[in-house]
Formats: C-alpha cells, structure tokens, sequence
DNA sequence: CGTGAGATCGCCT
DNA sequence: GGCGATCTCACGT
C-alpha cells in the first residue's frame, strides 16, 4: 500500500504487432493479503483466480469481472503476501492512434480512463494475466520523485465489511485521467 | 452533469 | 444461487 502512490505519474507501456501504447497512470488502488482486507481478492486465500497475487512483485495480475471487464493489477508485495495495485486510470502518451482504434466512439480523454478501459487501451487480454510488467513486451517508467497525491475511499468495494473503509485509493489531483468516482451500487448508507 | 438500470458470467459460499 | 475492484446508454436537470 506504501507503493501505491509512488504509481502515480508512472508510465505503463505495452508493445504488440500492432504498435506500442503507452499510458500515464493517474489512480491506483491497493489491495491487501490474506485476512487483512476484506476487499481484497487474497482475503480468503489463494484461489485459482487469483494465484498471481500470491507470486513475484512486478507481474501482472489480470481478472475477468462484472462477466464482461477485464481489470488489470501490478503485484507488489513480496511472494505470498498477496497485496496488489489496481490500475484504475490513466492518459494516453504514446500510440494514441491504435488506442482510439480499440476504443471506438471513446473520446480521448477517456480512452483509459476506467479500470477496464484502460487494459483495452493498451491491448493487454486477460490471458496475460501472469505477465511480467517489467520486462518485454511491456515497460514500467516510474518517476524519480513521488508525485503530489491525493487519497480517499476506494470505488466500487461495496461496504459491510467489504473494505470499504479502507482510504487507499490514490490519485492525481485535476488530472484528466482520473475515473468518476462512483460508490458501489449495493453501498450501505 | 448526475443518476439509474441492464448486461453477463466466473467465482465463491 | 448471489454478487461483483465496471461500462455504457438513456433520461432528467
């Protein structure tokens, strides 16, 4: 969760046949291990979707949710500890061109902006989950100073123990890549 | 611009 | 069998 933050401003990219696209990052959210946050995949354990999570920092962990989006994680915790980044949301700084393309109708501005949006964005399948960010075909550019960050409540963790309490979603402040925050739909109160 | 509902299926209980 | 780390479109303001 210390990691978190330090995402910000960094620069995911990720090459394929295609051409290479790359997006800014500009709202994470971090997710916990087991027993520790209820929101978290890892809370009840390693199961079969979410075996990444409990592996080598700097891969990929990649799920399949709402029966249709595809959501994309940095692991960042040592093996075992099961804590992850959820990248929420980001610009387009290089291959705007194939990105509006797999993004038909979608403004610029929202070509990644969203979890699922932006996996679409930078062409990156559920079938990668697994993959290592920090080696070819993708790269991780991190700033050298910790950017100006703001936090609050995570979206879309529904509350009643879901972890919604937890203030561990981080962003860029005014940055055109940030997603509408959006309370999960079944939250309490 | 904000709210709300539907889509759609794998995962876990 | 219920629900989700979401998105898009429709509609009211």
């Amino acid at each position: 969760m210390d990691l978190a933050p330090r995402l910000l401003g960094a620069v995911l990219t990720h090459e394929t046949d295609e051409g290479r696209v790359a997006v800014r990052l500009a709202e994470v959210e971090a997710y916990g291990g087991v027993g520790e946050d209820p929101g978290s995949h890892a809370y009840r354990g390693m199961t079969r979707r979410n075996g990444v999570m409990f592996g080598e920092p700097g891969h990929l962990y990649a799920y399949f949710t709402y029966g249709m989006h595809v959501c994309l994680n940095l692991v960042t915790g040592h093996p075992g500890a099961a804590s992850a980044v959820l990248l929420r949301g980001g610009t387009v700084v290089e291959g705007l061109e194939l990105a509006r393309s797999r993004r038909p109708g979608a403004s610029d501005r929202d070509l990644a902006r969203g979890p699922a949006r932006l996996g679409l964005a930078l062409g990156v399948p559920l079938s990668a989950d697994g993959d290592d960010l920090l080696a070819a075909p993708y790269s991780l550019w991190l700033p050298s100073a910790p950017p100006v960050s703001a936090r609050g409540p995570r979206t879309g963790v529904s509350g009643a123990g879901g972890g919604a309490d937890f203030a561990w979603r981080f962003w860029l402040p005014d940055d055109p890549g940030v997603s509408a925050y959006r309370r999960h739909r079944r939250a309490v109160g």
